[in-house]
RNA sequence: GCUCCCAUCGUCUAGUGGCCUAGGACGCUGGCCUCUCACGCCGGUAACAGGGGUUCGAAUCCCCUUGGGAGCGCCA
């Protein structure tokens, strides 16, 4: 094995020539999220998981996803199984991993125990590993003075040069021991991230570090490399949190003579106080957002734009979002959640989405333990979707225009209510007389109403759209938002979607409440 | 505490020494369209964190300050 100096692959340093060539290049790439199923995924997850995806798609390579279960995690196949929905959700669909299996499984960490047994053994018996009998309360005071005395709170080294005979006689005892990784003195660990440029890891700066619990079970620095090298990873995209927790595991893959791949760190995604993500400061969770209505493909715009930028600012498919992805057109500051943009992508998805699909997202969802399809008419669906689509952002929009336009009866809000009162009973007495004839079209029956109401401009349309739109769904106003009689589509197209039974029956329930 | 990363309109960003009187998108806002809201179209608002250098010339390069983020764990 070459030196632990390593540089990517410039060939200006001495150093190089002994390293074994990088072969990275000629695979095909394969890029792969690999998430600790400890909760929910919020934005800042899978964006990691979208860039990913993109990559690999651009490259028409591989996507894998692994899930980190290391510990004995509570509650963890529950958050599994969400992250793996939210992932389809998005159209995240992963070439290798749970579910659909690959030539490199498993890929739960939890059951790839065995196959770290060997690499942990040939670190040990070369003495790039040794065991540790500190306890944990002992590193615990150590890292406190070390501390207290402004040095980093690293590991001391205390079991570093324990005799073999020393570590037979704890180990006799039954003593417990972690297994450390040996970092170097005085060396230098380099690579080329492909969002951050050169860096210059000092390893005097890296104390050693666990690899293997006490329990035996694997350590995340330990098993994340390890698997990301023999599963082919070629590109590790990941958050910046990593950056320092690289050369750690360039190390590790370096000792092992396993093959390394190329890291990107991005920056994070922090909350509109600038503050990193979290549930307090507003920040939902994938699901949530599913839940909340929001469109794959209004998500994945907003964050291929977050901190990221396309040439192009047109709502893009999975496809063009990937063909168009670009490694260095990524910001290096952490990017802020904002949802104004996040509702602006959604209302170009839903004018990107055919009424068909529209219709089933609406449908998607029961709210108040209803549906958009108990109100809409058998055989309007699609009459319906094409009327309200530019009037709606979310199924809930969706839902309270199909009770205004179809419910039994209408209970009219306030401006609905004074526009029909001003209008008086005598009005709607006319225009229930003008619409004898049905065959009329919305134009020629508001020509003879103007003409015999003596009414035009909005006079004349107020109140025949108060009478046909009504109010708002008075049970909606309880679940937080507050929904105002906000008018609506172009009373033609209300007209004809509604039909000649159901105006006749506004327009009288309107001469009705005037009185 | 130490090490590292980052810093352009409110937000996402373009910008890699002259093309910058700093461009685009979202938001906000004025107008047009119009029976209303939305859509659409046309306009407006608003930024190089601060201070020193380097240079004929700096948003761009260097240093310091400030502010934000991360790492230093038997967390991932």
């Amino acid at each position: 094995m070459a030196g632990l100096s390593y540089r990517w692959d410039y060939a200006e340093s001495a150093d190089s020539a002994n390293m074994a060539p990088c072969t990275m290049t000629s695979r095909p790439i394969k890029t792969r999220f690999a998430p600790s199923p400890t909760g929910l995924l919020h934005l800042g997850n899978i964006r990691t998981a979208l860039f990913n995806f993109l990559l690999a798609r651009q490259a028409q390579g591989l996507f894998l996803l692994r899930l980190e279960d290391t510990d004995a995690m509570r509650g963890h196949e529950k958050y599994a199984r969400a992250m793996e929905l939210d992932l389809r959700w998005l159209g995240l669909d992963w070439d290798e991993g749970p579910e659909i299996g690959g030539r490199h499984g498993p890929y739960a960490q939890s059951e790839r125990g065995p196959l770290y047994k060997e690499y942990f053994s040939s670190l040990e018996s070369r003495g790039l590993a040794y065991p540790c009998f500190c306890s944990e309360h002992e590193l615990a005071i150590s890292r406190k003075t070390a501390l207290a005395a402004g040095r980093p709170p690293r590991y001391t080294g205390k079991c570093r040069a324990l005799s073999a005979p020393d570590v037979q006689a704890r180990f006799a005892r039954g003593e417990p021991a972690t297994l450390r990784f040996r970092v170097d003195e005085g060396k230098t660990i380099e690579f080329e991230d492909k969002v951050r440029g050169p860096q210059i890891f000092r390893t005097d700066d890296i104390g050693d570090y666990v690899i293997r619990r006490s329990d035996g079970t694997p350590a995340f620095f330990f098993c994340n490399a390890i698997d990301d090298a023999i599963m082919g990873v070629t590109l590790v995209v990941r958050g910046e949190d990593h950056l320092t927790n690289t050369p750690r595991q360039i190390m590790l893959l370096q000792a092992l003579g396993l093959p390394l791949p190329e890291y990107a760190h991005i920056a994070l995604v922090v909350g509109a106080d600038g503050a990193p993500l979290s549930k307090r400061t507003g920040s939902k969770s994938v699901q949530e957002l599913r839940e909340g209505g929001f469109l794959p493909l209004a998500v994945s715009n907003y964050l291929a734009r977050l901190g990221h930028t396309y040439d192009a600012s047109a709502f893009m498919d999975l496809e063009t979002l990937a063909e168009n992805f670009n490694l260095s057109r990524l910001g290096r500051a952490p990017a802020r959640y904002d949802e104004s943009q996040l509702v602006y992508w959604q209302k170009e998805a839903i004018k990107h989405t055919s009424n068909e699909e529209l219709w089933v997202w609406m449908n998607s969802k029961a709210i108040l333990s209803s549906y958009v399809s108990s109100f809409v008419p058998k055989g309007k669906e699609l009459l319906f979707v094409k009327v309200i689509r530019d009037n709606i952002t979310t199924p809930e929009d969706a839902f309270i225009w199909a009770g205004n336009l179809f419910a039994e009866s209408h209970k009219y809000d306030r401006d609905a209510k004074s526009a029909i009162d001003k209008a008086g009973s005598d009005f709607f007495k006319k225009a229930l007389e003008c619409f004898n004839n049905d065959t009329a079209t919305f134009h020629s029956y508001v020509k003879m109403l103007e003409i015999v109401t003596n009414k035009k401009g909005k006079s004349l349309y107020m109140p025949l759209r108060a009478a046909l739109s009504g109010e708002v769904n008075e049970l909606i106003s309880q679940s937080g938002r507050v929904y105002e009689w906000n008018h609506g589509p172009q009373l033609e197209a209300i007209w004809e979607l509604l039909g000649v039974d159901l105006i006749k029956r506004r327009l009288s329930e309107a001469k009705t409440t005037t009185k």
